[in-house]
RNA sequence: GGAGGGAUGGCAGAGUGGUUGAAUGCGGUGGUCUUGAAAACCACUGAAGUCCUUUGGGCUUCCGGGGGUUCGAAUCCCUCUCCCUCCGCCA
């Protein structure tokens, strides 16, 4: 089934590497006043969703039942018809109304007052008509945004169908398992043994599911986040970000976390301000409301940010250790990019967070997630997962997926393409690379010793002001 | 937080109620000219929606967002947002 109306079809053209100080030619860098007052994005791209679940509803349809989930997709279709409707009489209206209008104008010039005012009486008349209308009209228009909204974005053909997360398929496990002579600890016993993370403390600042990094494990996070944004901007490519930490709500709906999954999000109760859960967030918006020339495409960026969740759908979940908390820190590639390329720059973001594991040193794993454990917002979705020797546990490092048009669509991105076509929606990806507590985690259970202490991988000892050891 | 000034097409910048989707300049695209290029000249140059007898054509909407006045709004009124200047406060 297609996952929108722009699936490629074709094998994509081989990815131009993306220049690390190309000169930013946005609208907004030359003029950031655009940006700033935003257009609601509903017209937009969303508008072309409704087209295309209109034309394709057995598709949608049968794409819901695999997602196992619901979306109002009658509803939208039974407003669709009576927007169209009304749409067509009020515009003939509209239409009738400019000439008379025009006319009455024409008449005052030629100082015919008496006929000029018959024609303000009936053009009086019709825009009674047309503002009764119009009301009906921007209902309906509210009615069909909100339903549009709950609609998920359509999975690739190749994802593969299953209810649950059951279905998921481990594609390749790289890496040796370590092989410990002792019993290895999981990291809670490990990190206050060497008094590196302090949960009393940070439960005492700030309740359940907060920790306090200290010391050589404050130095190994830090260290980790400095080494991977390295990697990514000097080795593949990408240009860093450094993103507001807090947006306003019209940036979640444009990454799809809104309006479905506010209970998960923390956010100012007296203004329209939002904790990001995640620096897809800020980085994704980047470009909203704005037509990139095609020249600029691909985009890589990478942003480390701290994320922010309310977890209140994991209630309960993971309550020991650092492996779910409510704040916690992430290394995040985000990828805008032509229909044509997005399959492929999938693949090479995977390998970009892979390239992470690999050059630790720790095991790790693919998993492929089956249609009913594919996010709102993927097309298609693989995950990363480190081994943790210590909980005996496969740590969801990263997830790497494909959102095709459906955020473009949302935030209304779009790049004119170089034959000076039509402007296109982008394709957005994005992919941790990597979360940072279960990174740790993974570091210091895999790299435990005997005597407690724990070896500081050799990528990022340059990192660490001279420690090797963590003891 | 207080006072004032602003927001118009890719950019700059006119436009204070009636063929203004918007002058003019720059930029861009195509053409004429040229051995080639430049210059000059000519033409074209935004987005979205919707309908039709759909390689095309019609209509509607959009001059920061929302609302109002009017037969008719870029133009008048209200409101919000953002930017700029000055004062206050501050990492």
């Amino acid at each position: 089934m297609p996952a929108s109306p722009g699936l490629p079809c074709c094998p994509p053209p081989q990815p131009k590497p993306q220049p690390s100080n190309k000169p930013c030619k946005t609208s907004a860098c030359q003029d950031n006043r655009r940006a700033r007052n935003l257009k609601p994005a509903f017209k937009g791209g969303t508008m072309l969703a409704l087209n295309f679940i209109r034309k394709n509803t057995n598709l949608v349809k049968q794409a819901l039942i695999d997602l196992n989930t619901e979306a109002p997709i009658d509803e939208i279709l039974a407003l669709d018809v009576r927007r169209r409707n009304i749409l067509a009489e009020v515009e003939s209206l509209r239409a009738e109304r400019n000439a008379g209008s025009k006319a009455i104008g024409a008449l005052m010039r030629q100082g015919n007052k008496d006929q000029a005012e018959a024609q303000k009486k009936r053009m009086g008349e019709l825009g009674a008509k047309i503002g009764a209308l119009n009301e009906t009209l921007t209902r309906i228009e509210a009615g069909l945004k909100q339903n549009l909204l709950l609609v998920p974005n359509m999975p690739l053909p190749e994802v593969p169908v299953g209810p649950d997360e059951a279905d998921n398929v481990v594609l390749r496990e790289h890496g040796q398992k370590p092989a410990f002579n002792f019993t290895p600890k999981p990291h809670w016993d490990i990190g206050e043994a060497l008094d590196i993370i302090d949960f009393e403390r940070g439960v005492k600042l700030s309740g359940s599911r907060f920790y306090v990094l200290k010391g050589p494990g404050a130095r190994l996070q830090r260290a980790l986040i400095t080494w991977m944004l390295d990697v990514h901007t000097l080795e593949h490519g990408y240009t860093e970000i450094y993103p507001p930490f807090i947006v306003r709500e019209h940036c979640l709906v444009g990454t799809g976390n809104l309006p479905k999954f506010g209970e998960n999000l923390y956010h100012d109760a007296e203004e329209d301000y939002w904790l990001i859960p995640t620096a897809e967030v800020p980085t994704t918006n980047l470009y909203r409301e704005e037509i990139l020339d095609e020249a600029q495409l691909p985009i890589y960026h990478v942003a480390y940010t701290p994320c922010f969740r309310r977890e209140k759908m994991s209630a309960g979940r993971d309550v020991r250790g650092i492996k779910r908390g409510h704040q916690f820190d992430k290394v995040e590639m985000v990828k805008f990019v032509t229909p044509e390329t997005g399959r492929r720059e999938l693949d090479n973001l995977l390998d970009d967070a892979e390239d992470i594991c690999r050059r630790l040193e720790l095991p790790y794993r693919i998993v492929q997630m089956c249609t009913g454990d594919l996010s709102f917002v993927s097309a298609i979705k693989f995950d990363i997962e480190l081994w943790a020797a210590g909980c005996r546990d496969w740590l969801e490092v990263s997830s790497c997926a494909l959102f095709t048009d459906f955020q473009a669509r949302r935030a209304n991105i779009r790049y004119r393409p170089a034959d000076g076509g039509k402007p296109r929606h982008v394709y957005t990806l994005n992919g941790s690379g990597l979360a940072l507590p279960r990174l740790m985690i993974a570091v210091l259970e895999n790299y435990q010793q005997a005597d407690g202490s724990v070896i500081v991988p050799e990528a990022i000892r340059p990192y660490m002001g001279g420690v090797d050891v963590i003891k």
